[in-house]
RNA sequence: GUCUCCAUCGUCUAGGGGUUAGGACACCAGGUUUUCAUCCUGGCAGCGGGGGUUCGAUUCCCCCUGGAGAUGCCA
């Protein structure tokens, strides 16, 4: 039989870490088996729907480069792709259950059942629906039904039974049926259905043969199995992955930094980074390989290696990988991103003039090998464009040196500047060097100072380059400011 | 509370009855270097505890501990 995997998200919130390592896993998955690749969105959840989670689902598979086989856009003969429109299915076969005796109807209202938990909670017993509806009379039932109240229909959870079943990734789990909810709500009182029903029904409909999903699911998937028996049908395969935690150990959250997909985009982190290190996530190939491109792991990736426990998410390798992949990456592609930073902060014009494209062109050996994420290149190029706002005179002054003596030293510069453009770096390091010798300071003291007037900062790219780039004149310019200023 | 799952350096992980327990990030030190970064070299650091099984357990079994998750008309 072939592959079927499928991602369903529920549109109810926006794309986080834990949905992004689900889907690369079920992505991967499907394409090393040769399977198809299915987007189904379960939007059961009215209350709790929203159309920006929907279009951010799309923005983050899109950026990502996930591509899908079926979905509510490409119809692949198993659809509708979405729950919200599949409503009379789940009617019918939650009908089915009643009709074979697997299920009932509730009458129970909400009422009801808040004193029913306040007196459980109260006298410490377990939570838990107390059946009332189960034992009604099938006359009292049908009567209900037909005085038109509003009613749920529940799943009859058997008594004395143990339901197991096996996980591939984890292996073996069993759980007692008096230890699964009492007869969980399968239709809900809006005739939506729940995850339970909507998720077993869909995914035998759909033929999906494999079930990825976080390890939070791992206590109800007895519950999912008993309606697999109810139905009569085949369960899939079961793979529950790892969770992912933040540093204390405790479920990712905002606190611990950023969460959803879109922020790592924003911050200006490559896809192929962030799937690299999400796929790496609890899951591994062998002793020391570490990278892969989106090829290889649609080849490489398995079941067989992928981790039983949970995995901290650590920013810091995430920045590591990112830089890696910006050091690889075409240099045009990495402008053309960072471009529209430049217009954004101010830097260059919008549309950009001739000179400033020129100079953001030139300027890319200046921030390659100091890119962690792609934000990081407006504050990098900023003097090159832009003039220095103020300067830090503390910062020009060279350790074991006095303010004299950094303006003796910035004059000294205006000297070796004079002429600069016609040499090679060479010449002028020699002519640095002397100057320095002269003077009776390092080198590195008279660069010090030197860079502070260019770039404003006391850490900045390489400073010939930097001269070069920017012109020997107008640098002295910035070094005649700054010894204005002192 | 009850149920379920998990357990190798700080973190991600490889390994597996006999290994100097391997790699990567982070961290520290050194080198290259005009600062930073990159790059190179080296270092620090780990099998949670107790019982078994065995000639021998980090590895297999049990218990404990610790951590996490679930206990909804949310998914």
């Amino acid at each position: 039989m072939s592959v079927r995997v499928r991602y369903a998200p529920s549109p109810t919130g926006l794309q986080h870490l834990g949905s992004v390592r689900t889907f690369l896993f079920d992505y991967f998955f499907a394409r090393a088996n040769g399977g198809k690749f299915i987007l189904r969105i379960e939007d059961t959840d009215q209350s709790r729907f929203n159309e920006e989670s929907l279009q951010d689902l799309y923005d983050t598979l899109n950026w990502l480069g996930i591509d899908w086989d079926e979905g509510p856009d490409k119809e692949g003969g198993y659809g509708p792709y979405i729950q919200s429109q599949r409503l009379e299915l789940y009617k019918e076969y939650a009908e089915k259950l009643i009709a074979d005796g697997k299920a009932y109807r509730c009458f129970c209202t909400p009422e009801r059942m808040e004193k029913l938990r306040e007196e459980q909670k109260d006298n410490k017993q377990d939570y838990g629906y107390d059946r009332h509806c189960r034992n009604l009379s099938e006359e009292e039932s049908q009567r209900l039904y037909e005085s038109g109240a509003p009613y749920v229909v529940r799943l009859k959870i058997p008594d004395g039974r143990e339901v197991a079943f096996h996980d591939e990734i984890l292996g073996d789990i069993k759980r007692k049926s008096r230890d699964i909810s009492p007869d969980p709500v399968m239709l809900k009182t809006d005739g939506f259905p729940t995850y339970h029903l909507a998720c077993v029904v869909d995914d035998h409909l759909m033929e999906i043969t494999h079930v990825f999903r976080g390890q939070e699911w791992i206590p109800s998937t007895p519950l999912h199995i008993l309606m697999y028996e109810a139905f009569g049908w085949e369960p899939p395969k079961f793979c529950h992955l790892p969770l992912i935690m933040g540093k204390d150990g405790k479920k990712l959250s905002k606190r611990h930094g950023s969460t959803f997909a879109r922020e790592f985009r924003a911050m200006g982190y490559l896809p192929e980074a962030m799937v690299n290190y999400m796929i790496m996530l609890g899951w591994s190939y062998d002793d020391t390989r570490e990278f892969f491109s989106h090829d290889e792991l649609a080849e490489l990736f398995n079941l067989e290696r992928v981790n039983k426990s949970p995995a901290v998410f650590d920013y810091k390798k995430l920045e590591w990988f990112n830089g890696q992949y910006i050091r690889k990456a075409d240099p045009e592609r990495i402008q053309n991103l960072y471009l529209p930073l430049l217009k954004e902060e101010g830097i260059i014009s919008d549309p950009p003039t001739e000179d400033e494209m020129k100079l953001v062109k030139d300027s890319y050996g200046l921030v390659q090998e100091r890119l962690k994420v792609i934000n990081d290149a407006p504050g990098l190029l900023r003097f090159l464009f832009k003039e220095i706002e103020s300067y830090n005179i503390e910062d020009a002054i060279p350790k074991k040196m006095d303010r004299e003596g950094t303006k003796t030293v910035l004059k000294g510069c205006l000297e070796v500047l004079d002429g600069f453009a016609g040499r090679s770096d060479e010449e002028n390091e020699e002519l640095f060097r002397q100057k320095s010798e002269e003077l009776g300071v390092k080198l590195g003291q008279i660069l010090q100072p030197l860079r502070v007037a260019l770039t404003g900062t006391t850490v900045s790219p390489p400073m010939f380059e930097s001269i070069r780039l920017f012109g020997a004149e107008r640098t002295m310019e910035r070094v005649k400011n700054l010894i204005a200023q002192m």
